[in-house]
DNA sequence: TCTGGGGTCCTAGGACCC
DNA sequence: TCTGGGGTCCTAGGACCC
C-alpha cells in the first residue's frame, strides 16, 4: 500500500502557523508582483474567489470579507516542508517527496489491516499539525493514482481515507474523469466525446483505446486505476533543465532594463545549478510582450536564442555572459517586454576539480577564510583541501578536489560558518 | 505506373503536474 | 494599469547517416 500525504492549502496553512489570529479565517498568497492568487484556504474558497485571479480584479472583495492577503514566501515554505518530511521519514523507509506539499510514502511490509492504516493515518495527521502547525490529509490505496484520489477524498472522511476494494467502483462511479491524476482538461474532453465521463468507465476502457487516445501515460493511469502500480517512484538527483523566469508589472521597452533582468535572473537560476552540484553546457533566454487581453496583435512579440558554452560549468560570469550575449539577437525595438526566461540546459553532476580564489585587495584574515572552509565542504561534499597564498594571482587561493566545482571570485560569496 | 530502407539524434510542441 | 513560476514526459517530424 502507499500512503499519500498532502499540505492542505499548503501556503496559505504557512502563513496561518506564524499568525496563529488568522486560524479559522480566510487568506490568500499572491504570486510574484502580487500579481495573481495562487493559493486559497477553506474560507477564503468559500467567499467565491478562485486561484488564478488577478488580484487587481478581486482586491476590493478581499478587503471587504476580510481576507488576509499575504505575498509569497518561498524560502518559509520550503522550511516548513522540509520539517514536515522529516517526520514522514520517521514512519516510511521510502519516500518519494512528490511536490513541496506532497509526499508518496512506501512501507514495507502489507500485512497492515485497514484499521491499522486508518491509525497511522490519523496519528501522522495529529503529529504534522501538533508539531508543525500544517493541517493535512492522507489517502492509502495500493497505487499512487488512487492514493491521490483517496487523499482528495479524505476532506470528507476526517483527513483520512482508506482503500477498500468492496468501496472503489462505486466511488470511482462518482468520480469526474478529470479529477484523476494524470488526466488534464485536454485529455477529459477527449474521454467525453467518447462517453466516458467518471472514472469507473475510464478503469474499465481497453488499455489500447487508452495509449492511443492519451499515450502511454494514459495506459499507465488506467493500470492504476485496477489497482496494478503502473507509475515507478521518481528518484531524482538533477533537474533537466533549469529555469528562471519572470513576468514584469510594467512593460520593459529598453535594452540595458531587460539586460539587467537577464543578468539577474541568469545568476538565480545558476545558483541553483550549484545547489544540485551540477554543472550545463548549454543556456537559453526568451523574452515575450506576451499579453493577456486586449491587445493589437500586432505589437505582440516574442523571441528566443540558444547558446552552447564553450565548456561545461557552474562558472556564473561565463552562463551570464553567455546569456547576456544572446540578448541582441533577439531584441526588437518599439515593444513593451512583459516577461523573460533564462533556462540552463544539458545539465550533468560535475566531478571535475574547481579553484576558488580571493581577491587579494579583500584583505581576508586567514582565521576568518578557514571558517569558510567548514561551511564549504558541508555544501559541496568531502575532498582534500589545500590553502596557500596564490602564486599565479596573489591572492589566497584553495584548491580542492571538489565535488562540484565552487567558483566565486569574491569572498561575500562563501557561506559562512555561524 | 513509378519513388529504398533502416536507423539515430534533435527539436518543437502538446499535455500534464504542483 | 494591474493576469505566477517552476517542472516532467511523450510524440511527431525533420535532418542526417549508411
Amino acid at each position: 500500500m502507499i500512503l499519500h500525504a498532502d499540505g492542505n492549502s499548503f501556503y496559505a496553512s504557512c502563513e496561518q502557523i506564524f499568525r496563529p489570529d488568522l486560524r479559522g479565517k480566510p487568506v490568500a498568497v499572491l504570486s510574484n508582483n502580487d500579481g495573481v492568487i495562487i493559493a486559497l484556504n477553506k474560507e477564503a474558497k468559500a467567499t467565491g474567489i478562485r486561484r488564478g485571479d488577478p488580484y487587481f480584479k478581486v482586491r476590493d472583495i478581499c478587503a471587504g470579507k476580510k481576507i488576509a492577503v499575504f505575498s509569497s514566501n518561498y524560502t518559509l515554505y520550503a522550511d516548513i516542508a522540509r520539517r514536515i518530511t522529516s517526520i514522514y521519514m520517521e514512519y516510511a523507509p521510502d519516500i518519494e517527496e512528490y511536490s513541496i506539499d506532497e509526499s508518496f510514502l512506501f512501507f514495507d511490509q502489507c500485512s497492515f489491516t485497514k484499521q491499522d492504516w486508518y491509525d497511522i493515518g490519523r496519528e501522522l495527521k495529529q503529529r504534522i499539525y501538533k508539531e508543525v502547525g500544517m493541517p493535512i490529509c492522507v489517502g492509502v490505496a495500493p497505487t499512487k493514482t488512487l492514493a491521490k484520489l483517496y487523499n482528495k477524498k479524505a476532506k470528507e472522511h476526517g483527513g483520512v481515507f482508506v482503500y477498500d476494494k468492496d468501496e472503489i467502483d462505486p466511488l470511482l462511479e462518482k468520480t469526474d474523469c478529470g479529477t484523476i491524476w494524470g488526466v488534464g482538461p485536454a485529455r477529459a474532453a477527449r474521454l467525453r466525446q467518447r462517453g466516458i465521463r467518471n472514472a469507473l468507465s475510464l478503469k474499465h476502457m481497453s488499455l489500447y483505446e487508452a495509449k492511443k487516445l492519451m499515450t502511454i501515460q494514459g495506459f499507465a493511469t488506467v493500470q492504476e486505476l485496477n489497482g496494478i502500480p503502473c507509475i515507478d517512484k521518481i528518484i531524482r538527483t538533477k533537474k533537466d533543465v533549469i529555469t528562471s523566469s519572470r513576468q514584469f508589472s510594467k512593460r520593459i521597452y529598453d535594452i540595458p532594463t531587460l539586460e539587467c533582468a537577464i543578468v539577474q535572473y541568469a545568476e538565480l537560476a545558476v545558483e541553483r545549478l550549484r545547489q544540485q552540484a551540477c554543472e550545463c553546457k548549454a543556456v537559453s533566454i526568451y523574452i515575450s510582450t506576451c499579453n493577456y487581453y486586449s491587445d493589437n496583435p500586432d505589437e505582440q512579440y516574442s523571441n528566443g536564442a540558444f547558446a552552447t558554452l564553450p565548456r561545461m560549468t557552474s562558472y556564473t560570469p561565463d552562463i551570464v555572459d553567455a546569456a547576456r550575449t544572446l540578448l541582441p539577437r533577439v531584441f526588437r525595438y518599439g515593444y513593451g517586454y512583459k516577461s523573460i526566461m533564462v533556462t540552463l540546459m544539458d545539465i550533468t553532476p560535475a566531478a571535475c576539480q574547481g579553484n576558488l580564489w580571493i581577491d587579494p585587495r579583500e584583505d581576508i584574515k586567514k582565521r576568518d577564510f578557514m571558517s569558510s572552509l567548514d561551511a564549504i565542504s558541508q555544501s559541496y561534499g568531502r575532498g582534500a583541501i589545500t590553502l596557500a597564498k596564490g602564486f599565479e594571482r596573489q591572492g589566497w587561493e584553495m584548491r580542492r578536489s571538489f565535488l562540484s566545482p565552487c567558483w566565486t571570485t569574491r569572498y561575500q560569496d562563501i557561506p559562512k560558518v555561524h
